[in-house]
DNA sequence: CAGAACGGATAGTCAAGCTCTCCGTTATGG
DNA sequence: CCATAACGGAGAGCTTGACTATCCGTTCTG
């Protein structure tokens, strides 16, 4: 297929289409002569994919990027979902150094007590959790924080659905965009049924009047 | 305390502070004269509130400034939740109908069968998790959403740790920040922890060496 | 009472994420 | 075979969000 029927079939504009390619989100298109391409049903699935990643994940372009660049190199499975960890996590924001201790010990006991092995204090996704940790004790919210262990069972059991869900396909390929679908969307799908819940509940125990 | 004190104490710069002002995501101090004001440790809280929000949250300063506003005015503490995941959820992407009637056939099924009540088509986290739900389809990884219903039996547990961390509170202002927090922090909390668990499962499926 | 700090207003900056325009080349229907 | 439409590529331009910098007249402070 060609430009227009790239964009119509993805839903994305042509121009944003070349922007694309210019950035090196989308590899580029077969040559058929020396300025002209031809584009595959991948190309579509890899638009679909920049997408459900940026409206759906709320990841940047560059972000969208360099997980794109590490599923086409030849990374393990393993390293290429680090990566994305790395770029969901983003930058964490800085907080007092008391804080991050009490997070870090927090967390640490858990994982250590369940025999989750050894938790690596520069970690990207443990750094960010243990500044998410600290900022909501800065605000006062530590109660937050003492369920920790509760919550961490529940997402360990969220995660073996997750792993259960991946490792069933066959193809190596399938598998790892899986794995990015079930991280990025998935995050977006629980918090959604998380909410739903608290809805559910805080109605029962607040006791509004429905609208 | 003044300016320079808040901008101290909250970690914002001065023109930040004032920009805040300025959108009215925080709240005018106290005139002492006619061009002079004073502040207090509750524009100090606020700042850092903010701060959480859009770092931790990463949520926009329009999105904040809703949800402050929603926290400062007389609603019920149920409706002002509903305004904080109206803001978390934002627009959804756009899906194709089959795929969106699919998601919301799998959903209500759900709903229903464990009776949970009704379902509403136009509740905006609703429409959010139906399209992301969607979006997994038109992707070609509907096996994640055949997962959806133990999928939202843990996030009801989770959100039942929500409600039950915010209701030990005394205070009805607290108890509306902390539903806040517990919202916008606990999911990225609970995403970190995913994450984590993700990683040690997947470990020892996938036998990645470790770096 | 001099000089620093303050509050307020206006304008400027910077990055992200497109979007528009042009241009020379290539495909295509009559 | 030719008119015209579409194409690929490059560059500049645009819009929004989130600040940041500069002034200015007033007020506090040593």
């Amino acid at each position: 297929m060609r430009m227009a029927e790239l964009s119509a079939e993805s839903g994305v504009p042509v121009a944003t289409v070349k922007y694309y390619l210019r950035e090196g989100l989308l590899p580029p298109g077969e040559r058929t002569s020396p300025n002209q391409a031809r584009y595959s049903a991948a190309h579509v699935q890899r638009l679909r994919l920049i997408k459900a990643l940026t409206e759906v994940g709320g990841m940047s372009l560059a972000s969208v990027g360099a997980v794109l660049e590490a599923i086409d190199g030849d990374k393990t499975p393993h390293r290429t979902m680090g990566v994305v960890q790395e770029e969901l996590a983003g930058t964490p924001p800085q907080v007092s150094e008391e804080a991050a201790q009490w997070a870090w010990e927090l967390l640490d006991g858990i994982v250590r007590r369940n025999g989750w092995g050894e938790l690596k204090r520069k970690h990207v996704g443990v750094v960010n959790l243990v500044a998410a940790l600290a900022t909501a004790k800065e605000l006062g919210h530590e109660k937050l924080a003492e369920r920790l262990e509760e919550y961490a069972h529940l997402a360990l059991r969220v995660a073996e659905l997750d792993v259960d869900t991946v490792t069933g396909l066959t193809s190596f390929d399938k598998i790892i965009e899986a794995g990015l679908v079930v991280t990025v969307l998935g995050d977006r799908i629980f918090a959604g049924l998380r909410h739903l819940g608290q809805e559910l509940l805080s109605r029962e125990v607040l006791g509004d009047v429905p609208d």
